[in-house]
RNA sequence: GGCGGGUUGCCCGAGUGGCCAAUGGGAGCGGACUGUAAAUCCGUCGGCUUAGCCUACGAAGGUUCGAAUCCUUCACCCGCCA
């Protein structure tokens, strides 16, 4: 049988881990029951996410327990990010995206009932244990524990430290509660292993060393390495911000395009860590795209599989079918009805009704731009297109010669955003 | 608690009474070149009913014909001292 830890240090998943072979022989051991939180921080998770879903992916195809965490005391908090102090949100809000996240987590680890030897996973909530311990309680229960000096030690801390935006005492605590998190785990359901990202290093050990002090356990943490970019900038935004995985925020034919779109050299190192095929294979589509960039094998590969992993096959056939019509800059008035409408569905559109607005109100009203003033800097810039036609005047009408089959308008801004505009009636 | 420094557009950062919607860099966006890549070059980069107007330089007041720039109070951050 093949190690799974061997596995995810071949698809580059490991970037640190408490003691290794310890870990190994653990894991050898039988069913490990493992976790990995997740804190209610937006109203949907975003591909940086991703990546902790394929080592909790992996582990279940191992046979091993997943244990679902979802924030809803830490997401009150807030684990301090690097630059600056969050904003706190409000509890209402938060425990609505305890709901949406519990639910999008779903598709990635429910096993169906048929399947042999797997295991569905346990979902819990920190609200649960964390809302009932007392100030008091929560001073000599659990920070007794705690030393300042290793908690300032903590990356996460000394960063803010010495940053100017210095940081509150309510983030300095969040490692407590992440901690205690874990012993709470370990007591509930047995957990001995908890997964993050790498930025979540000091968290881990924080839970680590309190189970090792107060259960006397010695358990284990493994961390992904963080998801880089060849020219520096961050991953996971696109035009349009964040890429999240709720299908309302960003559609299956953005996520798909996010995929497609990227940077040759990061397609190839991205490909193993998102990649659930054979070493063998993946290594076949590396060389492919090495030898031939041009056919974007490696973009293609992530595209079609995290769509399908996220969204489902059915949305992956049609925001294919999507790409493959807006992007052929062929004759439009070519495509068929049926062709246009599920392309430009996929897209994104607006229906119009009575009098047709202008070529920059439609931009807008797409949300292809921001402001009108927005859309007539692109109009000038060159960069609208009105079914693959420049256009010129942002203030022209669309004429009735105009519409293309079904009653659709295409409407591009630069090359790759486009959106679809139906006429009613 | 005391003293000093700071808070500028998405980010960094200039600007110390009119020439400031605000220098410069980065990010973003558009164009050219390509492969719906990268790099490079060029342009653009608050909003609107766009030769004009409106809103903006932590918040609220004030001085002035006129304030991002001066004064007052408040909030937050940083440093030193206690």
């Amino acid at each position: 049988m093949n190690d799974v830890i061997d596995d995810l240090h071949r698809r580059g998943l490991i970037a640190q881990s408490t003691d290794e072979a310890a870990l190994r022989a653990h894991l050898a051991e039988g069913p490990v029951a493992y976790y990995a939180g997740f804190d209610p921080t937006a109203q949907s998770l975003h591909v940086g996410h991703l990546l902790q879903f394929m080592v909790l992916r992996a582990l279940q195809r191992a046979g091993h327990q997943p244990v679902v965490l979802v924030g809803g005391a830490t997401g009150l908090i807030g684990d301090p990010r690097p630059s600056s102090e969050r904003q706190l949100n409000d509890r209402e809000t938060v425990a609505g995206w305890v709901e949406r996240i519990r639910e999008q987590v779903a598709p990635f680890l429910d096993v169906p009932a048929e399947t042999e030897g797997l295991r569905g996973p346990v979902y819990v909530n920190n609200l649960e244990w964390t809302a009932p311990v007392s100030a008091i309680d929560f001073l000599r229960d659990i920070g007794k524990h705690f030393r300042v000096s290793q908690m300032l030690a903590k990356e996460a801390v000394s960063a803010r430290l010495n940053s100017e935006a210095g940081i509150s005492y309510t983030e300095f605590s969040y490692q407590i509660l992440q901690a205690n998190d874990y012993r709470e785990l370990h007591r509930r359901h047995g957990v001995t292993l908890q997964t993050g990202g790498s930025d979540q290093w000091g968290n881990l050990t924080a839970g680590i060393d309190l189970v090792r002090r107060t259960e006397g356990a010695k358990v284990h943490a493994l961390s992904t390495p963080l998801v880089t970019k060849s020219d520096g900038t961050k991953f996971g935004k696109s035009e349009g911000g964040a890429v999240w995985l709720d299908p309302s925020l960003t559609s299956p034919y953005a996520f798909f395009q996010f995929w497609l779109n990227a940077d040759d050299g990061d397609a190839r190192s991205w490909l193993p860590l998102y990649s659930e095929r054979p070493a063998e294979e993946v290594e076949a589509l590396i060389a492919e795209s090495i030898e031939r960039p041009a056919a974007r094998t490696a973009q293609r590969a992530l595209a079609e599989e995290l769509t399908a992993l996220v969204h489902g096959p059915e949305q992956l056939r049609q925001a294919e079918a999507a790409g493959r019509a807006l992007f052929g800059r062929d004759d439009l008035t070519a495509l068929g009805a049926d062709t246009l409408a599920a392309a430009l569905q996929e897209a994104g559109s607006v229906t119009v009704d009575g009098e047709t607005p202008s070529v920059a109100q439609l931009l807008q009203l797409t949300g292809l731009v921001g402001s009108l003033s927005e859309a007539r800097r692109t109009v000038k810039e060159g960069g609208a297109y009105l079914n693959n036609d420049r256009v010129t005047d942002g203030d022209a009408v669309p004429g009735d010669d105009a519409w293309l089959a079904g009653g659709w308008l295409v409407l591009r801004r630069g090359k790759r955003s486009v959106a679809g505009v139906r006429r009613s009636s």
